[in-house]
DNA sequence: GCGAAGCTTCGATCAGGATCGAAGCATGGC
DNA sequence: GCCATGCTTCGATCCTGATCGAAGCTTCGC
């Protein structure tokens, strides 16, 4: 019919809910593998692998193999303009997921992101660390301090043994709900699992919501004081 | 699953032919009926009626009852934006539709986008403007300088007036077949109704072609120094 | 080497939605 | 009033594509 540059292919591929958040994901800059990716989008690795491959046919994504995982980073920063556009004709649409389910809120206040706390809660955790100066750093490169290893090994945490993983111990990570970043990496996974086995906190069955016990949430604000931190971006 | 602004409902309206075919045909400006928008998107009525409240349900086209026709336009300038993006991303990664029309150069050259001079003489417009320093910026957001104030009402346009409209009076709008900015805003619809009314360009029917008269050409030329503006950018 | 982990391919299932025929509702011309 | 025109709703069909189980392939740890 017509000619000129084809939209369709392109507008279809971000239609789709799995893709999209790993564009979402993968938008914050750095690359992801695709176990990470397929955990981020909520499906298993074979469907991320399918979508994957699209993606990449698509040339919005290219993918490096590295040993046995498989790094996938956005082909040019104009596909995260893209979708910064279409975000922004979504909320001047009113397309919002948040009044969709009563989980939303609860995304936003606490969830996992891949292995570690991510939303209000996850963003409150590095604020306060950082401000204590117990994590050094900002961005995606943060580095524990001194007294953030005593700080973590008296919250039971082996700090020495995290340090000889291959994963980084500290990285920050762009929280997507709150735009600012929150502490993934090898530490960030213990302090989740951590919270956990206090009994602090719990996943729900079936979604990336971390639900935290009235016990378990006055004992996170005593030590970390999360409530240095209301409503105060704009 | 992930809350804020959702983008895949939108993305997934732009995904199919038919749809994608109406918005382009409305980015041009101008308010079709639905039969025209059936014709242009080639499926019968019903289907695009189908198509219609979808894109009207999400806000993306509003439709205005007329006798026993009903007008759809662009919910804003911004859904037009948005295809631009698409279609600029599409052509880097190499979504063009096979057949190309005899069209093409002057689409190109000049086209309307929504309100707007769009194409190569709209680029080589901004950048005349802007390294004359009457436009200060750069991206999306820009601003008339004083000197650009005086400029633009010796060419008749009633600045003060503009600057009351609710909408910005400069924008930038990233072009997608030069891929750099081209005026937008109510200064930039302004411009082009300007040129038509001068007599120096007019909109070929039914496409979003925009033809200028030799004389009006050279006027242009004038004015804003296109010739200064030959291949420099890689 | 052997097993485990990460990723991809194959195959089957299943739902959503694009499409059109036919009918229903308005509006305008006469 | 009566018919033609323009648009929408209803119903049925059909097909693309998203999804996951199972298996295959490569790479790493030991």
């Amino acid at each position: 019919m017509k000619s000129g540059p084809d939209i369709t292919t392109i507008a279809a591929l971000l239609g789709d809910p799995a893709r999209a958040n790993m564009l979402t994901a993968l938008s914050a800059g750095q690359a992801l593998t695709a176990g990470e990716l397929a955990r981020e989008a909520g499906v298993t690795a074979q469907t991320a692998s399918s979508h994957l491959g699209k993606l990449s046919a698509a040339h919005l994504i290219e993918g490096r193999k590295q040993g046995r995982h498989v790094y996938y980073a956005l082909s040019g920063p104009d596909v995260a303009g893209v979708l910064e556009a279409l975000t922004g004709l979504a909320e001047r649409t009113g397309h919002t997921r948040v009044r969709t389910g009563p989980r939303q809120p609860a995304l936003r206040r606490a969830r996992v992101c891949y292995d570690h706390l991510a939303g209000d809660l996850g963003v409150a955790l590095l604020d306060s660390l950082t401000h204590r100066g117990l994590i050094v750093g900002a961005g995606e490169t943060l580095v524990l301090s001194e007294g953030g290893e005593t700080f973590m090994t008296a919250l039971g945490l082996d700090v020495a043994a995290l340090s000889r993983l291959r994963r980084p111990l500290c990285k920050g990570c762009l929280d997507w709900s709150v735009r600012r970043s929150h502490l993934a990496g090898a530490l960030g996974a213990a302090l989740l699992e951590r919270f956990y086995r206090l009994g602090w906190a719990q996943r729900e069955a079936g979604s990336r919501v971390v639900s935290f016990s009235p016990r378990g949430l006055e004992a996170f604000r005593e030590i970390f004081g999360v409530a240095a931190e209301p409503e105060a971006a704009a």
